[in-house]
DNA sequence: CCCCTTGTTCGATAATCTTCGATGTGTTCG
DNA sequence: CGAACACATCGAAGATTATCGAACAAGGGG
């Protein structure tokens, strides 16, 4: 079960679609959902670098968390960085084919 | 061809996912969309009251252009009413799958 | 131990979004 | 024609969001 609260991600249940699609409605954090997919997994900085996206750190920060949490990404600490991994199975499991036509969609 | 551009609905080759995901992204809107794929087509008034939504006339009309404006519904004129209808084959042919996993996701 | 890198958080400002009531426009009906 | 209805639009108030720089915490080297 797992059910591991971590006070930073929501748990698969709780996922609201209403919120994910706003958190995706934003070019930015849209390209950076992208590039995460094509990366598989990256720290903060190759991702936001990895998007192309020209923005203050403590912006990027913020468009983040705003994508952690509304349950699309997810975050470790290795070290001195942040991992970054997309939530595809919980996202798949709750709202199936959501993900997959969001990545397949043209820009 | 019929590159109808009514100044009111976006060309289906104009439509642009994060606004798309951005207007599906708020529980009301989100709501007329869903009640709209049930009705097939509504005029505002049934669609609003069939969503739930209690809003002003005047905000629902907001929300609705929103949507419009996004390419998620078109709307045509039938006497003194509006009658809306979800633009299901272009949004199926520019985002394959995607407004059919956003209806088939749990509210 | 110092310092550089990574990333978050805070506080402020600006921009955008939501919401409403009032008003306007076109339609239908008596 | 005049009242009633269906919506749109306008203008304003309030809420939310985006953005930045500064300050902060934690690691990893040297």
């Amino acid at each position: 079960m797992t059910a591991t609260t971590d006070g930073l991600h929501p748990d698969a249940s709780e996922l609201r679609l209403a919120r994910v699609l706003a958190a995706l409605g934003d070019e930015g954090r849209l390209a950076t959902v992208r590039a995460l997919a094509r990366l598989g997994e990256s720290d903060c900085t190759r991702l936001q670098a990895d998007a192309g996206l020209e923005m203050s750190r403590s912006t990027f920060s913020h468009h983040q968390k705003v994508l952690r949490e509304a349950g699309i990404l997810h975050a470790r600490v290795q070290g001195s960085q942040r991992i970054l991994t997309l939530r595809r199975a919980e996202l798949q499991a709750r709202f199936p084919g959501l993900l997959d036509a969001v990545l397949d969609s043209p820009a």
